[in-house]
RNA sequence: GCCGAAGUAGCACAGUUGGUAGUGCAACUGAUUUGUAAUCAGUAGGUCGCCAGUUCGAGUCCGGCCUUCGGCACCA
C-alpha cells in the first residue's frame, strides 16, 4: 500500500505496486504523455520504475532541467543506434550530456565524413517516428560483459569489466540496439523532438593520447524546435564576436602562414595592446613592482638549472651561436632570479617584486593554435614576489583584491577561481608541496573566496591559483594566476640574509593578471563585439566633413583634439555623410564628428554617439571633457 | 601532435562530367559638393596555398607538404 507524496505535499495511496507512469496517469493524461521520468526520493528513475514502499515523487517532464539532461542522453543513444544501424562495424563506447548538448564516441576504421552526418541524422528522426520504446534490463557485470563480448563490442566489454562486480548493472534496449547505461531515459523516442548533430572530431580512447583515436559526433538536443532555432542562433551571434573576424574588418592585427602562432599587429590592434600594456604598467607602478626587462635568449645550462630543460625542452625553440646552444626564452622566472642574485639580498629588502613585459615563445603543438587566443608569441604582465614564507598570505590576499580591481576595470563580473594542487610531473618534495599548498589555500579561505580544486593540475614547480574570465563562446579562459615557488629560488641559489644572521631562501609567487595581452585583447574584442569602449577604442571619435568648403576647419579641429590627447581621425572623402557615417558606424567607432557649414560658422562640432544617438552641437572643449569624464 | 574539413582578386563567395577563371563589396579614374547607416559611370586586379604527378589539356583527378578552421590531447 504505498502512499505517494507529491512535491506540493499533496498524497495519494495505491493498493498495490504501482509504477510511475500509472501515478502520472491518475493525476492528469497529458501529465502521464509528458511524463520522461520521475524524481523518487531524490534519485532519478524511468516512467516504468516500480514502486513498492511509501515514496515521495516528481515527475519529470521537459519543463525541468533533470528533464532536458535526460532528453539530451537519449538522444546520444538514438545517435548511436542510427549509426549502427547505418554502419553495423562500428563499435559503441560512451555518449555523455555535456553543456547544450551530448556527443558520441565510436570506434569506427573507415571513419565517419561530414556527408555521412546527414544520413546519421535522417535516420535519427526516421527512428523517432517509429516511436520505439526504451526498456531498463538488468544484468549481472559479467553477463554483461560476455552479452558485449559477443556482439563485439570490445569497448563497452571493457567499461563493463572495469566496474566493481557486485553493482547491478542496466542496459537500455530500443528496437535492437542495447547500450550500457545507468539511465534514466524517456520512454520512448518521440520524446525527442529537437535536435542537430553538429560536427565530426578525434578524440582519443579514455582521453589518453596513447590510445587510438575514436570518432565522435557531437550533437545539440532540446526539448522542442524553438529552443534548437534558439541555441542555433545564439551560436551565429557567437560567431559574429569571433576576434578573428573583426580583427579583420578592423584591421587590427593579421596571422601569416611564415609566422604560424604569432601576431602581425596592425597599427589600430596596436594601439590596443599598448593601452592595455600601459595600463598593467601602471597598475605595477600603483603596487610597488619594479619593472625590469631580461634577455629573450638564454643559454641552455640555465633552462637546465631551473628544470625547464626537463621538462619542457620539446616546446621550446632553440637557437646556436659559436658552438653555444641557447633556448628563446618561454618564460621570464629565470631571469627574474639573475636579477634577484645581483647583491646580496637582507630580510628587510622582501617582499621584492619584480614585473617584466617580457616577449615569449613557447613552440606550442600546431593543433593547438587559436587566432590570437593561443599563440606561439605573447608578452605577458609577468610578475614574481620574492618573499619570506610568511609573507605569502598576505602577498596572495593583495593580489587577489588587485586582480578583481582590474578585471572590473576591462568590465568582466563573470570570474570563476580554480586551485590547482601537485602534478605527478614535479620538483620538489612532498614537504614543500604541502607546506605550498596550505599557503595558498590559507590565503582564499580567509578571504573567504569558493574556488574549484583541479587535482594535479599545479606547475610542476608549484600550486596555482587560477582566475578564470567566461567569454561569449561560454569557453573559459584562463588569465590571472597565482603561483607558489618554493623550489626554483633554490634551483638557482637564491638567497637573503635573515633577521637571525642566518642565509635563508626565499620564496617566489609567479603571477599574472591579464595573462596573454595577445589572448586578453582577443577577448576583449569578442567580450565587446569589436565596439570596445571609448578608453579601448582605437580610434575614439572620427570627423567627417559634408562637403569640401569644411575641409580646413575639420583639419584645425582633428589637430586640436589630437593635442588633448584623443585618438581622432578625419574621414575627408568626397562621399556622401550617409555613406561616411555607414562605413564608421560598422567600425564601431565610438563618436562621429560631423562638420557642415553652419558648425564652422558656429566653430561647433555635431556629434553622434556610437549606437546613432545624436548628442547634438557642442563647442570642442565641451566634447573633450564628454570624452575624457565618460 | 592526432581525427575531420577547408585554402580561388584586399574582403565575402561562385566555378557543372577535366576544356584558356567569375559575382558583390573594397581599390583606382572621372562626374557629383552632398546634412546623419550604401550617388552614378568607367577601369584595373588572380602562377586558383606550395611541390610533384596523371592527361593533348588540371581550380577541378592522384600523392606529398604548409597553413587555417572544428574537436581531442597539451598548456611552464
Amino acid at each position: 500500500m504505498p502512499i505517494i507524496t507529491f512535491p506540493d505535499g499533496a498524497q495519494k495511496t495505491f493498493d498495490s505496486v504501482v509504477s510511475v507512469i500509472e501515478v502520472a496517469k491518475s493525476i492528469s493524461p497529458s501529465l502521464a504523455k509528458m511524463a520522461l521520468a520521475a524524481e523518487v526520493d531524490g534519485k532519478l528513475v524511468d516512467t516504468a520504475h516500480l514502486l513498492d514502499v511509501d515514496a515521495k515523487l516528481a515527475i519529470v517532464t521537459d519543463q525541468d532541467a533533470a528533464g532536458l539532461e535526460i532528453i539530451r542522453h537519449s538522444t546520444a543513444h538514438l545517435l548511436a543506434q542510427a549509426t549502427q544501424m547505418l554502419y553495423p562495424n562500428a563499435q559503441v563506447t560512451i555518449g555523455p550530456v555535456i553543456e547544450d548538448g551530448f556527443y558520441y564516441d565510436f570506434a569506427y576504421k573507415n571513419g565517419f565524413s561530414e556527408a555521412d552526418l546527414g544520413k546519421i541524422e535522417k535516420n535519427m528522426y526516421k527512428l523517432v517516428k517509429q516511436n520505439l520504446k526504451i526498456e531498463r534490463i538488468e544484468m549481472e557485470r559479467d553477463a554483461a560483459v560476455a552479452f558485449f563480448q559477443a556482439k563485439g563490442e570490445h569497448y563497452k566489454a571493457e567499461i563493463i569489466a572495469s566496474i566493481p562486480k557486485n553493482e547491478p548493472l542496466s542496459l537500455y534496449q530500443q528496437g535492437d540496439f542495447i547500450d550500457l547505461c545507468r539511465g534514466p531515459h524517456v520512454p520512448s523516442t518521440r520524446h525527442l523532438k529537437a535536435f542537430k548533430l553538429m560536427k565530426l572530431a578525434g578524440a582519443y580512447w579514455r582521453g589518453d593520447n596513447n590510445n587510438e583515436m575514436l570518432q565522435r559526433v557531437y550533437g545539440t538536443a532540446w526539448a522542442n524546435k524553438d529552443d534548437l532555432e534558439k541555441y542555433l542562433h545564439r551560436l551565429q551571434e557567437a560567431e559574429r564576436r569571433d576576434h578573428r573576424k573583426i580583427g579583420k574588418k578592423q584591421s587590427l592585427f593579421h596571422l601569416q602562414e611564415e609566422s604560424p602562432g604569432m601576431v602581425f599587429w596592425h597599427q589600430k590592434g596596436w594601439v590596443l595592446y599598448q593601452i592595455v600594456k600601459q595600463f598593467m604598467r601602471d597598475i605595477f607602478i600603483d603596487n610597488d613592482y619594479q619593472e625590469v626587462h631580461t634577455p629573450q635568449l638564454i643559454d641552455k645550462s640555465l633552462w637546465q638549472k631551473s628544470g625547464h630543460w626537463d621538462k619542457f625542452s620539446e616546446a621550446m625553440f632553440v637557437t646556436g651561436s659559436e658552438h653555444r646552444e641557447y633556448a628563446i626564452k618561454p618564460m621570464n622566472c629565470p631571469a627574474h632570479v639573475q636579477i634577484y642574485n645581483q647583491g646580496l639580498k637582507s630580510y628587510r629588502d622582501l617582499p621584492l617584486r619584480l614585473a617584466e613585459f617580457g616577449s615569449c615563445h613557447r613552440n606550442e603543438p600546431s593543433g593547438t593554435l587559436h587566432g590570437i587566443m593561443r599563440v606561439r608569441n605573447f608578452v605577458q604582465d609577468d610578475g614574481h614576489i620574492f618573499c619570506i614564507d610568511t609573507q605569502i598570505q598576505d602577498e596572495v590576499a593583495a593580489f587577489i583584491d588587485l586582480t578583481f580591481k582590474v578585471y572590473q576595470h576591462f568590465g568582466f563580473e563573470d570570474i570563476a577561481i580554480k586551485f590547482s594542487d601537485r602534478p605527478q610531473k614535479r620538483v620538489g618534495s612532498d614537504a614543500v608541496w604541502d607546506k605550498a599548498e596550505s599557503a595558498l589555500k590559507k590565503a582564499l579561505n580567509v578571504k573567504g573566496i569558493s574556488w574549484e580544486l583541479q587535482a594535479g593540475e599545479g606547475a610542476f614547480y608549484g600550486p596555482k591559483i587560477e582566475f578564470v574570465l567566461k567569454d561569449c563562446l561560454q569557453r573559459e579562459w584562463q588569465c590571472g594566476t597565482l603561483q607558489v615557488d618554493f623550489s626554483m629560488p633554490e634551483r638557482l641559489n637564491a638567497h637573503y640574509i635573515a633577521k637571525d644572521g642566518s642565509k635563508q631562501t626565499p620564496v617566489m609567487l609567479h603571477r599574472a593578471i591579464v595573462g596573454s595581452i595577445e589572448r586578453f585583447v582577443g577577448i576583449l574584442i569578442e567580450h565587446y563585439a569589436g565596439a570596445l569602449p571609448t578608453w579601448l577604442a582605437p580610434i575614439q571619435a572620427v570627423i567627417l566633413n559634408i562637403s569640401e568648403k569644411q575641409l580646413d576647419f575639420a583639419t584645425i579641429i582633428e589637430k586640436k583634439l589630437k593635442k588633448q590627447g584623443l585618438r581622432v581621425i578625419s574621414d575627408l572623402r568626397n562621399e556622401k555623410i550617409g555613406f561616411k557615417i555607414r562605413e564608421h558606424s560598422q567600425q564601431h567607432c565610438p563618436y562621429i564628428l560631423v562638420v557642415g557649414d553652419k558648425e564652422v560658422e558656429n566653430r561647433q562640432i555635431s556629434v553622434r554617439q556610437r549606437g546613432g544617438k545624436d548628442l547634438g552641437t557642442m563647442p570642442l572643449e565641451t566634447f573633450v571633457k564628454l570624452v575624457t569624464t565618460e
